[in-house]
RNA sequence: CGGGGUGUGGCGCAGUCCGGUUAGCGCACCUGCUUUGGGAGCAGGGGGCCGCAGGUUCGAAUCCUGCCACCCCGACCA
């Protein structure tokens, strides 16, 4: 058999849809826009899922589920969060099929109107602020700290896999606060733990800055923002973490009694991430070969492919191997499938982007070796079995370093500072990637950018430096430089 | 919603213009033998309402009409 995969310098995009479809991650389902994650693409997540649980919880917060529908009203209370999110609402609007009077099949019943239509939930912050209403009396019961890990549905025009979908897997966290301040540092907080998550877990390094009021979350007051540089130069949001002020809590009347027994309304926070995430994953790492995974999030870190076949003698080390391994916490598999020969088991398990592969056969183990292959470099070496898994357990850790670095030169190298507008359109055009500039912070400025380049608004970066210059459209005076690239 | 395209075994396609045996091919799948240190070879085998509904015709994957679905490019977005 021939590469299965598009070569990026080909498609980028066919290459993105083969690594998804090539390593099980996900495939088109039956209904429009919407996927089936297959076990591989789902255990990714699940070992994100379960990462970021860790944290959201080690930051004191905890877990509860809200309804998938929500009542048509609710949505129409925040002025903002409507204008947001109507046009790509789905809607219920019957409870009831019937078959049909004219021929086969069903229909609706008409008789089954609901008399106020449900929307199937794009996010929760509606029906998740009519019931904090409930649960908000007095400063003793804020903070309130809740995450609930979800399926939303947004209507797109346009899909593709992980990265926009119809419907979608999603945390989203919704925090209530006495004060302003303390919403903020919360929402801060969230966009930190993110950043931490994408760096640590993901290998794949972000900028953390805030949204223009252009680029915010229907109904916030500010939003932050992680964006990450995927390999065709083009940025991903990748997370994103909303102070929401008073807003919410003005449309749906959530007051609490503060200590000197004066009512006052709540400041609130939002943030999520999504199965997004997955895409942003593969668009960081992977290769014409297939996936590649960053250990730390590898449903399987090592697999052992025995040569050519499995052998008693094959299979006692193999054993011992996965023992050592299990015992330092690394999954590792042993590939004994016998119809299947070693070439096509190597760059199955490339396909499928587990870091580390060992390939034992009876000259290895004459020589008291085995043959180590990482996934990120190609590399193979031989290893002495004395030790093998102390190796392994380093070599791990230096292809999550490696991972992450790579990632990191990468930005740096498309990231380029321009002061004229020409400069800016030739970046964008030559090569692409994030541009550092200087806008008169009017947002008239920013979609005219955004219309001649489709490059938008990425961040104003946290670490941002005051800075005298001229907007790069207009000339007019800027206090600093922000970030902007074309998106996903 | 505008522009373009495609619907043929699980996947990828040929065949359609110019109607005519039993609708082909590659991959995948099943069986057997030989292989096995980078995607094996040979032999045999299974699997199709040719997107749907009408129409023209002795005869339709092929021509006509209508519908549906999906993909790509735009506007929207995590």
């Amino acid at each position: 058999m021939a590469k299965v995969i598009t070569a990026r310098s080909e498609d980028y995009s066919k290459w993105y849809g083969d690594i998804v479809t090539n390593a099980n991650m996900a495939e088109h389902s039956a209904v429009r826009g919407c996927m089936v994650i297959k076990p591989h693409g789902f255990a990714i997540w699940e070992k994100m899922r379960d990462q970021l649980d860790k944290m959201f919880k080690d930051t004191g917060h905890v877990n509860a589920y809200f309804p998938l529908f929500i009542p048509k009203s609710f949505l129409s209370r925040e002025a903002e969060h409507v204008e947001g999110f109507a046009k790509e609402c789905a809607v219920v609007t019957h409870h009831r099929l019937m078959s049909d009077p004219n021929g086969k099949g069903l229909i609706v019943d008409p008789e089954a109107k609901l008399e106020e239509e449900l929307i199937v939930r794009p996010t929760s912050e509606t029906i998740i602020w009519d019931t904090y209403k409930n649960w908000i009396n007095s400063y003793r019961d804020l903070p309130l700290l809740i995450n609930q890990w979800a399926n939303v549905v947004r209507w797109e025009m346009r899909t593709r896999m992980f990265l926009r979908t119809t419907e979608f897997l999603w945390q989203e966290g919704h925090t209530a606060h006495a004060t302003r301040e303390e919403a903020v540092e919360e929402a801060k907080q969230m966009q930190k733990v993110y950043a931490q998550f994408a760096e640590e877990w993901m290998a794949m390094p972000v900028i953390q800055g805030s949204k223009t009021v252009n680029e915010r979350f229907a109904g916030a007051e500010e939003t932050w923002t992680i964006e990450a540089l995927m390999q065709d130069g083009k940025a991903l949001q990748a997370g994103t973490s909303h102070f929401l002020a008073q807003n919410f809590a003005k449309a749906f009347d959530v007051k609490f009694l503060n200590e000197n027994n004066k009512e006052e309304y709540v400041w609130a926070t939002s943030w999520g991430v999504s199965t997004r995430l997955v895409g942003g994953l593969i668009m960081t790492h992977s290769d014409d070969d297939g996936l590649v995974l960053p250990p730390k999030l590898a449903p399987t870190q090592v697999v052992i492919v025995p040569i050519p076949k499995p052998k008693v003698e094959i299979d006692e080390v193999a054993e011992k191997i996965m023992k050592e391994l299990r015992a330092k916490g690394v999954s590792v598999k042993y590939d004994t499938d016998k119809k299947k020969r070693p070439g096509f088991k190597f760059a199955e398990h490339e396909l499928h982007g587990v870091p580390v592969r060992l390939g034992i056969g009876m000259r290895d183990i004459e020589n008291g070796q085995v043959e180590v292959a990482r996934r990120d470099t190609k590399e193979k070496t031989s290893q002495p079995l004395e030790g093998i898994s102390s190796y392994i357990v380093d070599l791990l850790d230096d292809i999550q370093n490696n991972l992450f670095n790579r990632a990191v030169q990468f930005r740096t190298e498309h990231t380029t500072s321009v002061d004229n507008f020409d400069d800016f359109k030739n970046v964008l055009e030559e090569k692409s990637g994030f541009i550092s500039a200087h806008w008169d912070g009017s947002t008239e400025t920013e979609l005219k950018i955004k219309e001649l380049t489709k490059a938008s608004a990425r961040c104003i970066p946290n670490d941002f430096e005051e800075e005298e210059g001229k907007c790069v459209l207009t000339g007019k005076p800027s206090k600093g430089r922000i970030l902007f690239a074309k998106a996903y």
